[in-house]
DNA sequence: GTCTATAAAGGGATAGAC
DNA sequence: GTCTATCCCTTTATAGAC
């Protein structure tokens, strides 16, 4: 095993904490390569270009939320339990890289095509999930009628924006960094309540 | 009358379309000057550099949209109507100027410190506008009871986000530019039914 | 693989002519 | 008030030595 491997993770582990944990979109390459510890040029050397690590870091994170997302519509349990698990899921890993989410949403902003880059599988991969299932539900009379992609706006909203609007909260609520992150433990209580207008279970 | 005010007027319209229409956060002096038809050095003549530009452009977005929103609060009618009517007034107004959320956010982002700046007079703003009166409804048994901080995110998160997320919605759900108008029409309904568990009056 | 030095481009701001 | 020309700084990317 040559070094090799080892610095392009550690410059790739280190531009994801830049980007997503500190949220310094514009970061350049030198800060990320005074953070990592390496000379600025090695990350040319391993990514040829600022705009290609970015990309590689972003679809590593987008990949990983996804995987994790299907593995639990994959399963066999009840609509409501995926849904609750989706939550937990979605706010515990935007929890610990907090600008992903402003990521997506900016990379998108400057230029709506480089979606298609990063999404084009994921293309309709929430509406496949939950779209059926939940007419489902609907139709047996387990879940209020509500059309099925302002349920899916919903859900994203009020998983999403938290995350995304996080200094905004900090300051509006006066919260500290503990008390914003209980906040957003309380919030897997609250969407399902108000998705499903009942109490989330006992797990 | 000179010919001076038509050209920052003109400057500062384009700022404020390229700005928060079409959502170029990081659109160079040049491309406002050429958007706009005026020689680049105009900018600083007018406005002394690009960042004060950006501040004096968005600060008018943000006090236009305070100041409805306190209209809405200052007057004496019912909570849930003053509710809806920041419904329709949050949502008509970031419908017109949509990248409004996204710059605010990630000015947020960049720098917390520069919120400040921008909020510190709206500082608790709509706290103040929403939490005693919430708390006297849900004392009167008129709403069901909810932490007020949640009833506000919960409210922001279903506004904010399906504006932030555009283009996102689009792909999604195939959206063409006017049913995307049509969608966020409609979330006004939804977001009142989602709030109080009952269906918005016809007004 | 890693470093130094340098090329090359982009963008903001200003001086000075008109 | 408006324009051209220029300066200056930042940043990316690469060539070439080690």
């Amino acid at each position: 095993m040559t070094a090799a491997p080892q610095t392009e993770t550690l410059i790739k582990e280190t531009a994801k904490r830049v980007f997503f944990q500190k949220g310094l979109i514009n970061a350049t390459t030198q800060q990320i390569a005074d953070e990592a510890g390496v000379n600025r040029a090695l990350i040319n050397y391993y990514f040829r270009s600022r705009d290609q690590l970015f990309k590689a870091v972003l679809k590593d994170a987008v990949d990983e939320t996804r995987s994790k997302v299907d593995a639990i519509f994959n399963s066999d349990e009840p609509f409501k339990k995926k849904i609750s698990r989706y939550l937990d899921v979605f706010i515990d890993r935007n929890a610990q890289f907090p600008y992903i989410q402003n990521f997506i949403i900016t990379e998108i902003m400057q230029d709506p095509e480089k979606m298609k880059e990063h999404f084009s599988r994921k293309r309709n991969h929430l509406m496949k999930h939950i779209v059926p299932p939940l007419k489902e539900e609907i139709e047996k009379g387990h879940i209020a009628p509500i059309d099925p992609e302002h349920f899916i706006v919903n859900m994203m909203s009020m998983c999403s924006y938290p995350l995304v609007a996080k200094p905004f909260i900090q300051n509006m609520f006066s919260y500290d960094d503990k008390m914003y992150k209980k906040f957003l433990q309380e919030r897997k209580r609250v969407i399902y309540k108000v998705l499903f207008n009942e109490e989330l279970p006992a797990s």
